[in-house]
DNA sequence: GGTGCGCGAGTTTTT
DNA sequence: CTCGCGCACC
């Protein structure tokens, strides 16, 4: 049987108080690297080991990836006791609420349904449909209010939703919230979750907050585990503010801060950690290295897209070279730590999808396998699919009622998603990612205009492109590079955009400044190129 | 119902 | 610049 040690060991001193704390309104708040899982994990281990029914326990994440490990980790350390854990989605646990308080004759929406629905309601046109839902999806998430217009088109909408039975993605977690209005489903839940964490707390939404506020009631049960410096789904309505009051909102609270940095050089981590600090909206926090201070960063200027697509090439070109027939046979590398690289333990991440063309080409031409992510076939198809296949996994498919309308076709294929095995550079935006880990990192187009997006908006939120930055740093274990172009081509317009400002709040002593000059002649750019 | 042209918009996205 | 929608025409 495990032990108290067994559970504690290889913790540091921050980690094991969140792991072993009482149960009072706990927020553990855990910058980059420093072992979130690893300690949420040891708590629910501790939680049964203290006697705790693990029926009690309630952890709550907001990807099915984040979910599958937690479940993953958790299994390995308790068995069969996991099973009786609730480890899942915010849209898993509103689906047992409803199952279980309206009965399983429901069918589930995704995207496009919602979308085929709201067209005849619209005037037919499935660019105002999708705007619509969008709009629907908001309001109903608290993240914006209902003008007269859209009220009447929302009655419309969930008439037809009920005469169907039919449930949207986020009805998965309002209706829930109207239900648990009762006194008698709210006791229900209530004495069920008594141990409640939460990862991700920094971006949970109103609606969300709303849930967990009703079912952890005084919050003596609820953990709270994220990183202010990460909230970077505000567009979506994601709320840091429920993290940075949440001692205000729980006054007895405790805070627990998990500052050892396991994954990052030093260098990156106070790179990093310099940066974020000129946020005004965050908790006073550092991030110490584990690691040793390692290379400095480097901040590379370019005459343009393509130069910059061409170096980061080069860069990866350099530090495979002539290892690839030896890496055939030794399997892939991610993450080996002996100088030898594979093509994984590269990611290249950039503010906006459309950069990602240039880079791949310059990737094609020069034989670098790439795996592009979040571009998918149609996009709205494989959320639904992979959201099913999920919820399939979970529940079975079993039971009275259908879960979800239409046929499943397993066309789930999840070929767009990052596969970390696949011997493959990765390029995705700095939102995907979030949770990430790669040995090198190029950040392109680090250029006022891009970060902080303001090409097709006047207003941004400096602090959030701030934190979407320090997001995209946070993910290099070894080498951090950052890239701007002096001329860019984007949506038909030349610009000649400015470095990025957060590059210069990286101190200078943490970075190498390189320039690649413009090219008079063509041919020089291999010369040029070589220098790197 | 299928093809083609013109116009307009164009961050970030899980479930 | 590129894509996709909506409309017009076959």
């Amino acid at each position: 049987m495990m032990t108290k040690d067994d559970i504690l060991q290889g913790l540091n001193e921050p980690q094991k108080q969140a792991v072993t704390a009482a149960a009072v309104p706990l927020l553990v708040v855990a910058g980059p690297g420093t072992g979130k899982t690893l300690t949420i994990v040891r708590r629910i281990a501790w939680l049964v080991h203290q006697g705790v029914n693990p029926a009690n326990i309630l952890a709550v994440t907001f990807t099915n990836r984040a979910a599958r490990e937690m479940s993953e980790r958790t299994g390995a350390l308790l068995g069969d006791q996991t099973r009786d854990v609730f480890i899942g989605t915010f849209h898993l646990l509103g689906l047992r609420i409803l199952r279980e308080t309206l009965g399983s004759d429901l069918t589930l929406l995704g995207r496009e349904e919602q979308t085929d629905l709201l067209k005849p309601l619209v005037g037919d046109s499935s660019r105002k449909a999708r705007t619509a839902a969008e709009r629907i999806s908001r309001i109903k998430n608290g993240a914006e209010k209902a003008d007269k217009e859209t009220r009447g088109l929302m009655e419309r909408y969930q008439t037809a939703l009920r005469d169907r039975k039919a449930f949207d993605f986020d009805d998965l977690i309002l209706t829930p919230v109207e239900l648990l209005a009762d006194p008698a489903v709210l006791s229900r839940y209530r004495n069920r979750f008594r141990y409640l964490i939460i990862d991700e707390y920094q971006d949970i939404n109103p609606l969300q907050y709303r849930l967990i506020k009703l079912i952890a009631e005084d919050g003596g049960g609820l953990c709270a585990v994220g990183d202010p410096d990460q909230a970077i789904y505000a567009f979506r309505g994601s709320d840091l503010r429920n993290f940075l009051d949440f001692e205000q909102d729980f006054p007895k609270a405790r805070r627990i801060t998990l500052s050892e940095n396991y994954r990052s050089s030093g260098a990156i981590v106070q790179a990093s950690g310099s940066m974020i600090r000129n946020n005004r909206a965050r908790l006073d926090k550092n991030v110490n290295a584990v690691r040793d201070q390692g290379a400095r960063l480097t901040v590379l200027s370019l005459p343009d897209e393509q130069d910059e697509a061409a170096a980061i090439a080069g860069e990866i070109e350099g530090r495979m070279g002539g290892t690839s027939h030896y890496r055939i046979y030794t399997g892939a590398g991610t993450g080996s730590q002996d100088g030898s690289y594979g093509f994984s333990d590269f990611a290249v991440i950039y503010r906006t999808n459309a950069q990602a063309k240039v880079i791949e080409e310059a990737f094609n031409a020069a034989g670098i396998p790439c795996q592009v992510l979040g571009r998918g076939g149609t996009r709205q198809n494989k959320e639904r699919d992979e959201m099913i296949a999920y919820l399939r996994s979970v529940i079975g498919e079993d039971g009275p009622g259908t879960l979800v309308d239409g046929n499943a076709d397993k066309l789930l294929t999840l070929a767009d998603q990052y596969d970390p095995r696949a011997d493959a550079v990765a390029l995705m935006t700095m939102h995907m990612a979030k949770g990430l880990e790669f040995r090198v990192v190029f950040i392109a187009g680090a250029e006022d205009g891009l970060v902080p997006y303001t090409l097709m908006k006047e207003v941004c939120d400096i602090e959030e492109e701030r934190r979407l930055f320090y997001v995209g740093m946070t993910r290099a274990k070894d080498e951090l590079f950052l890239l701007h172009s002096r001329i860019r081509f984007l949506y038909g317009r030349k610009l000649t955009p400015e470095p990025s400002l957060f590059l210069g709040e990286i101190p200078s002593e943490l970075k190498d400044n390189k320039l690649v000059p413009d090219r008079k002649k063509k041919q020089s750019e291999n010369a040029q190129m070589g220098l790197f």
